[in-house]
DNA sequence: TGTACATCAGTGAACGCGCGTTCACTGATGTAC
DNA sequence: TGTACATCAGTGAACGCGCGTTCACTGATGTAC
């Protein structure tokens, strides 16, 4: 393919027309790496991953991955940081979206994650199965903090609702509801283990929490 | 090595001496075999593991492996198998010495499933992280049913002391607590992520029960 | 507006590597006589 | 007890493959004049 290769790069991803971006051949191929990073890791897994696929995908030569990464791994860290970026944004509004009410704003931030892991599969399995460190670079390690710090938050302000005397950390709590739903996308959210799920993942985590909320006394218990 | 490779294999991991069992070159090349994958599963997760590694650490060439199972992906399958086997009696064991009460039983089947992850990490990532499907193979399905109807039955027992009106199912009510425990293992329980765990996982899963048992109505509300 | 030049994103060939798998073989084992 | 033989667990060499990474290069781009 000598003289157009620009025709053949739009087909293969760029996102848009050539040279849309100026000073660039491509585009904008570091974006267009992370997401055909994104795609592999969502369907192969982290490990089934590599860049050589990856460059292909986005029509471009291995090598040319190392204008924009320093190699594999820091190409799935960025694909995780934005990730984590997504994520603490969905988790935000979610929480917005409640307030002021500190139970609706808690269980819409348990929705979300699940949302989340829906939407975005790939970012989830390269945030939370790659295997990357999130003290990684501290670039990775703020962005991943900041999306526990809303669960957090909402967790704290639940807390105040209960009696101080029976009232667990929300550091806890918050544990509490990440584990769950982690728990729930990984078993039973993928078609992975090649069992099929007794119930909706959507309402296995919502009567999950539900029934967690009343174990705290935050919901009534004949409802 | 050519005329004494007996002592060679002793060093590398046989588990008995020389011809101990009678019959086999090596002695128990298969389990050995196993074992060593269980080894590198734990050590650098199910796709760092490689069959010609497992081979070496095993003290013997590549192909043999081939005498005793039809490559790397039925080596890690009868990995996974014996996990849900010692899963399976550990679950059992569990249940058991929590009768004839169905909420010591109940709780006593979550703790062994974390004092598994803890014990046996290798088995448990060959089990839950390595991507083989459970319908592998008719003997896989068999054990790891087994393994999940041990929890099954336990939340089964607990349903019948709850009012029938707001009595979830029993699947549901072992899902959850699946779910969770899974979330707490892969979130908290290693080291991988990088982060410290704010509190003992051991920790984290009782309270998270406790919570989740009184939000059933099983645990008078203020205890 | 047109020409000369510096920049640097992407090329393409090459590397060494370890992988999973195959094959004809070898030699220690247990068995039959 | 001793010898001849069949079995088959493990060998070692070879295969084709795709990987991540390197390097000197090229040629389109934006800029200075």
């Amino acid at each position: 393919m000598p003289p157009p290769n620009c025709p053949i790069r739009r087909l293969q991803g760029a996102p848009t027309a050539c040279m849309s971006k100026r000073g660039y051949h491509h585009g904008n191929l570091r974006q267009a790496l992370v997401d055909a990073a994104l795609d592999l890791i969502r369907d192969k897994g982290p490990t089934g991953f590599t860049l050589s696929e990856a460059a292909k995908q986005a029509g471009v030569t291995p090598a040319a991955v190392y204008r924009h990464f320093e190699g594999r791994e820091d190409l799935i860290a960025e694909a995780a940081a934005q990730g984590y970026g997504i994520f603490a944004d969905l988790m935000e509004y979610a929480y917005n979206s409640g307030q002021p009410s500190a139970l609706a704003s808690f269980e819409a931030t348990g929705r979300a994650y699940l949302a989340f892991a829906r939407r975005y599969p790939g970012h989830y399995v390269a945030m939370f199965e790659s295997g990357i460190s999130i003290n990684r670079t501290p670039d990775l390690a703020r962005v991943a903090q900041r999306a526990r710090g809303v669960l957090e938050k909402a967790a704290g302000d639940l807390s105040k609702h209960i009696p101080a005397a029976k009232r667990p950390p929300p550091q806890m709590v918050s544990a509490h509801i990440w584990a769950l739903s982690h728990g729930v996308v990984e078993l039973f959210a993928r078609a992975s283990p090649g069992t099929t799920s007794p119930f909706p993942p959507e309402d296995l985590l919502e009567t999950g929490i539900g029934i967690y909320l009343r174990g705290l006394g935050l919901i009534p218990p004949d409802i």
